[in-house]
DNA sequence: AGCCAAATGCAATAGTGTTGCATTACTGCC
DNA sequence: GGCAGTAATGCAACACTATTGCATTTGGCT
């Protein structure tokens, strides 16, 4: 199931209007290779000859965050789509700074002892955000 | 050592004058109790009285970052004053969402799973961001 | 005191993000 | 397929975040 199916049937699912703007975006969101800001999908389309409301298109990427279908992507700036659907935990990111290439992955032996660390610190810790930065296979050595 | 000497000594040892708007800054950030942003700092100077041109603020902050004497908040906005002074590695936050609590800490075990993580995916990761969210002690039960 | 590189102030500009309210358009139902 | 009701959008306005270039000032040095 593409990113766009999975995102609808998700929307569906939870009683959320499947409307164009929505449509749209999920669709620019797919096709971007990096991470796209409310700004850079607003020029895609007018690129297009479409045309999205800003604020539409920040409250769309809101929804589809707070349902992490996209993640904000902090030490980029922007938003990309989920590629772990459906995968439980905590999706974390690695961030080349070399080509600025992006992986999300998951471990839940981290989130563990990540939590376990917090404990230790008198906190409880429910959901971890990590970027790693570093060089991804093609730019090592 | 305050945060404020600290930083002071910081800044000279590595040939950067200290100038009143940085003086300023780094006071400003010192006495704060969470993450402030650059726009807040500027309107508590001219609460005072004074007045730091945006600008400046901006790029009093950058190189306080580049240097790890401050960090960004992400999941917040704002930056705040490094609790860690001088220790080696990742520094890391937990963040209570009751409270808005923010505790820095380091975790040198949870580096290293975290780059190991990291290389079974054929990425070589030279730094870590981390902000787990949660519930501080007082919040708690 | 005087030099000068480094840093600041100012002006302009662009990107990010939020709110309130009138209008539109999905969805479910008949 | 039309209709009703609610959810979502469009628009206007606003506030905050961030960067650039250039003229001017100033901290650190001799
Ligand atoms: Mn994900
Ligand atoms: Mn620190
Ligand atoms: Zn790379
Ligand atoms: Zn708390």
């Amino acid at each position: 199931m593409s990113f766009t199916e999975y995102a609808e049937k998700s929307l569906r699912e939870k009683g959320y209007k499947l409307t164009k703007p929505r449509r749209q975006v999920l669709e620019a969101i797919e096709k971007a290779e990096g991470p796209m800001s409310p700004y850079d999908i607003g020029k895609m389309m007018e690129g297009k000859g479409r045309h999205l409301d800003q604020v539409t298109i920040y409250r769309v990427i809101n929804l589809l965050c707070s349902l992490n279908l996209v993640h904000k992507v902090f030490s980029r700036g922007g938003y990309v789509r989920c590629d772990l659907q459906e995968e439980e935990g905590c999706h974390r990111f690695l961030v080349c700074r070399g080509c600025g290439h992006l992986q999300e992955y998951r471990d839940e032996a981290l989130c563990r002892q990540e939590s376990q660390v917090a404990q230790k610190l008198g906190f409880q810790a429910e959901h971890h955000v990590t970027e790693s930065s570093g060089l991804c296979k093609d730019c090592q050595g």
